[in-house]
DNA sequence: AAAAATTAATTAAACGTTTGTTTAAGTTAA
DNA sequence: TTAACTTAAACAAACGTTTAATTAATTTTT
């Protein structure tokens, strides 16, 4: 019964599949993830899996595919908004990337996996296909900030993403390291993490208005 | 006869072991590459791992206990040098890490894998003392630079760092990306790279110049 | 220096689990 | 009655590790 098709609607119980097997591949990494865990954890028969998916690199699939129309519109909307200047939309980019990355860090961290892993190859186009169409849009805002005279000339946008995602996804992998360093871990987490992200932010809104603003 | 004291002389054909696992690792995850797939590739008997490393986990520490002493040594020397000027030694330090991230891929790989992954506590601790040492050096080093008067006051280290791992990290593990995007597939590799090395390498720099110099 | 004894290195085979997937019987709902 | 759903059980394959036997190297004794 289970189907591959680019426009799927999931039902309920497929859904809830998908999102325990996320919060477990993010955790313990696809390999060290088995389809009996997922199955305890869920609340249902192995059998499901491969019945609804197909197999687990089905439902690998299955958890990207959920996420790449939600990215996309969010972007698409942003771009065509005309009440904002283009560094308040790159603000905006900036605070919605940070946001989604600390309220679904499970996620980040399966595509972190996913882009070292080399296997997946179908998963590993499915991200190249999201991240190429989020940074054209991002190049658009880009290209139209340049017009207006806001930004600079010669801007790599490609290492100005890598900087944004790089360093979210290193803060995020490494908030225990950076908790203890400041001896932050009597700090309630969600204290914590408020700390984090307001740090991040400005970190990020300071390198960006050095690349892309200029000074005049 | 395997032992996991800290100064550990390994012989020839544990070296041999410990390089081949490391690039399997790297490729494969540790979980997705088996203690068989090592003996094959390193052309020894399956039992070989546990009689010289004690278990597969005991080889992975190995890889990285291998490393630590290389890094912390050459930290050292840099920052004892009286020769440069303390954004001189930062250019350097910027230097060596994409050149280290470059040159030995896969063992950057698998300390990403790594800190993504929750298990192998052992690991994740020397791991995290590795950067802990580190980062205590590069901060005395800006502190120098703060006390001559070069480098800015209020700087976030681990920001920093965070900013020049994570982008190193992120523009290694989506390089393949890079190349399409850029429609560089027919360069040959060393030339890609080259060219790959010198934008991360001016990017960051810029990015670096404008957190730490005061403009004066 | 040769022989014997001891330790180290290496091997193939087997161990007990766990893996992803399939099957075939059963249940529920339309 | 038919179709979709759910289940427990079984499957073969792969997993990390251990064992016991054999070869190679080293040390000790003669």
């Amino acid at each position: 019964m289970w189907c591959n098709s680019d426009i799927m609607e999931y039902t309920d119980k497929q859904v809830q599949i998908i999102d325990i097997a996320q919060d477990l591949f993010a955790e313990n990494g696809y390999d060290g993830t088995s389809v009996r865990d997922i199955a305890k954890a869920a609340d249902i028969n192995v059998a499901m899996v491969s019945y609804y998916f197909g197999s687990k690199e089905g439902l690998l699939e299955a958890i990207f595919s959920r996420h790449a129309e939600y990215v996309r519109l969010k972007l698409e909307n942003l771009i065509q908004d005309k009440s904002q200047s283009p560094f308040q939309k790159m603000e905006v980019i900036i605070d919605s990337y940070i946001d989604k990355y600390f309220s679904q860090q499970p996620f980040h961290k399966l595509v972190a996996r996913s882009q070292l892993s080399n296997s997946n190859k179908p998963v590993k186009d499915m991200l190249n296909d999201m991240k190429k169409r989020n940074q054209d849009l991002i190049k658009r805002l880009i290209q139209e900030g340049q017009k207006t005279g806001d930004f600079k000339k010669n801007i790599d946008v490609q290492m100005l993403m890598s900087t944004m995602l790089g360093t979210a996804n290193q803060v995020m992998t490494t908030q225990d390291f950076y908790r203890e360093v400041n001896n932050m871990t009597d700090l309630p987490d969600e204290e914590f993490l408020k700390i984090l992200k307001k740090k991040l932010r400005s970190h990020l809104q300071a390198l960006f208005k050095a690349i892309l603003k200029n000074e005049d």
